[in-house]
RNA sequence: GGUCGCGUAGCUCAGCUGGAUAGAGCAUCUGCCUUCUAAGCAGACGGUCAUAGGUUCGAAUCCUAUCGCGAUCACCA
């Protein structure tokens, strides 16, 4: 039982006992620091029950407590707030079973239903770039804390295998190739391929200037170019199964996926299950038809397929073409009901989409439980918000692009310049020390962007994300390696029991936060937010940091003092570790 | 224009289901390394929480309107 649970039941009896009235539970929240006390009573949430003098009533309420439970020691009262002062003994206590506990806040597998989490999702005709960063970033990290919180979670994403954009790549590829390859270039494949689709763009552009330069009108121009005529004769001869197209295809998308595979690793993401567009794009067409049966979908006299949402203040929308081909939805609905298929332990999804794509998903969500389907009700969108530069929007075709790639391995050599500059890693081999300065880039970008709340857009300025003070991840990381530190350093058995001692403030403090660690990962899991573990996880580190630097750890007379602050350190890295795993952020043994 | 999201210190961001004097970091200034890692700690400075109303004992938080920024409103994906 928490804290609050045991304390508001002694509450509820006080009130039964001095005002003879009932209720249900009460309002608690953490005592301020300015004040003295450990929880404090919102006595003002009584006065609905209660009618009378907040103060009076909360000093009633403080002496009962102090004289029936254990727990509470001491009172004061500020206003309408109770401050409750709770004992030693409980602090310590809680302390030592979180200390027994090895994966403390986490919580075991609780039910046979499985959450699958969708993320990353690419085009396959250019390389992964800072938004794709982000996007990775949050999927793998709502992933890892959902599995923290106790849901079986499976990594998915869906490859955007198939369409014009592809065959532009190709064409260029084709024409001004010369059979290059990635072996051939030493590029990543991925690489490789983009380059080809910024060729086939510029020479699309020069088409284009070309025929307006004769005389002719730049819309007009915009559609007949000739290479662009070329590629959308491609598509057709790929969507018809030409042997040699599908053959270049399939060659150039494995280009892609090798390097693409080489991102994941650098970035520390994985998946469990692979949906790849050109597989899935035609389902969804027969639950169009049912749902044309069931009336969940008319059709027009042109023949297209619609899905009339004017009555949950959406619009229409067309769920096939007038030709009987499949929109983006359709596949949509295709994919998800193919996914419950497959895992039949799903039963809720979460996409990780851009949030250009917010309307997209409430159509989607909405037809799909309009279609019936059980678990549509736990389908949600972690919809993120734009990655801008200090120069503006990214837009690939003019080059503002921040390569993934590229992008890591500036956080890595950064990394590596201030490491060196501090000169703190001597007696470690170089293999080592390029390891912790990915380890440590690494942690600075992903803090960097998983820190701040989803939904709001990012301002990616280079030079000051890779800052290694303050609210960061390299600073979190600095407090684990000095940690290690000091349990290199402890020459005596620290897992002995501590049963009493007197607690310094700043202690209790450490305690209360570390105390917070399993809720707030429910918290984060309820709010698909990695933000909130990442804010949680630097209160922590300050409040170990204040309790640190103030508090001599070896040097303290009393030995059981001693154990017990080196238990407090360890129970703080330890914590740290779990919450930077459920953030993918690795953790050093020493920075 | 309709819909959705955002607007908190000079800058980047916290602020959980309404609660006390709105919190961090960066930047600027002041202290603290012969003791376990100073990538640190302690402190100062900095706010009409976009604006105006409303609900309430109590609002950055909930409601309404206005302004600003962004996204979206395709038989594209």
């Amino acid at each position: 039982m928490s804290l609050k649970q045991q304390i508001q039941n002694s509450v509820i009896e006080a009130v039964k006992n001095i005002f003879d009235k009932n209720i249900e539970n009460v309002d608690f929240q953490e005592t301020r620091k300015d004040f003295e006390g450990d929880i404090t009573l919102v006595v003002f949430s009584l006065l609905r029950h209660i009618k009378g003098n907040p103060v009076e009533i909360g000093t009633k309420i403080g002496e009962y407590l102090v004289q029936n439970n254990d727990l509470v020691t001491n009172f004061n009262v500020v206003k309408g707030f109770l401050n409750l002062v709770i004992a030693d003994s409980y602090f310590l206590k809680t302390f030592k079973n979180a200390f027994a506990e090895d994966n403390f806040g986490f919580q075991n597998q609780t039910s046979q239903d499985a959450v699958m989490v969708e993320y990353s999702s690419p085009n396959t005709n250019k390389p992964l770039h800072l938004g794709h960063i982000r996007n990775n970033l949050l999927g793998y990290a709502v992933a890892e804390i959902l599995r923290a919180s106790g849901k079986k979670v499976y990594k998915t994403q869906i490859i955007n295998d198939r369409g014009i954009h592809i065959c532009k790549s190709m064409l260029a590829w084709k024409r001004y190739g010369n059979n290059q390859t990635p072996e051939s270039t030493g590029l990543k494949g991925d690489k490789l391929v983009g380059n080809y689709y910024v060729k086939f763009d510029q020479e699309y552009k020069k088409e284009i200037s070309d025929l307006v330069a004769n005389g002719m009108d730049t819309e007009i121009a915009k559609k007949q170019a000739p290479i662009l005529l070329e590629a959308q004769k491609m598509l057709q001869k790929w969507e018809s199964g030409d042997t040699e197209t599908v053959a270049l295809w399939k060659k150039m998308n494995q280009w892609v996926y090798d390097g693409f595979e080489t991102t994941y690793k650098n970035l520390g993401v994985d998946f469990d299950a692979l949906y790849y567009e050109s597989q899935t794009y035609l389902l969804g067409k027969e639950f169009v038809e049912q749902g044309l049966k069931t009336g969940v979908f008319y059709k027009k006299t042109d023949g297209s397929v619609w899905c009339d949402l004017t009555d949950e203040g959406l619009d229409e929308k067309i769920v096939l073409r007038s030709d009987g081909t499949a929109v983006y939805i359709t596949q949509d609905i295709g994919t998800a009901i193919q996914r419950v298929k497959d895992y039949p332990d799903v039963n809720s999804m979460v996409y990780t989409v851009g949030n250009e794509q917010d309307y997209h998903f409430k159509v989607l969500f909405l037809i799909l439980k309009k279609l019936g389907f059980e678990w549509a009700k736990n389908l949600f969108h972690l919809s993120y918000g734009m990655v801008d530069l200090p120069e503006g929007k990214m837009k690939s075709r003019e080059g503002t692009v921040v390569d993934a790639d590229d992008l890591m391995l500036q956080m890595s050599s950064t990394a590596k310049e201030i490491s060196q500059e501090l000169g703190k890693l001597e007696g470690y081999s170089d293999n080592e020390k390029e390891k912790l300065y990915k380890v440590i880039g690494m942690g600075a970008l992903k803090y960097y962007i998983l820190k701040v709340d989803p939904k709001k857009r990012i301002l990616f300025d280079p030079k000051e994300s890779i800052e290694f003070n303050g609210n960061t991840g390299p600073f979190i990381q600095y407090t684990y390696a000095r940690i290690q530190s000091i349990l290199r350093t402890a020459t005596f058995d620290y897992s002995k029991n501590i049963d009493s001692i007197n607690l310094q403030e700043k202690e209790r403090n450490v305690i209360k936060q570390l105390n917070n660690f399993s809720e707030i990962i429910q918290v984060a899991a309820k709010n698909y937010s990695p933000a909130i573990i990442a804010n949680y996880t630097y209160d922590l580190v300050k409040e170990y940091n204040s309790f640190y630097q103030s508090l001599s750890i070896f040097n303290c007379e009393d030995l059981d003092t001693k154990i017990f602050r080196v238990q407090l350190s360890k129970k703080v890295g330890d914590t740290i570790k779990l919450a930077f795993r459920t953030l993918g952020i690795e953790v050093p043994e020493r920075m």
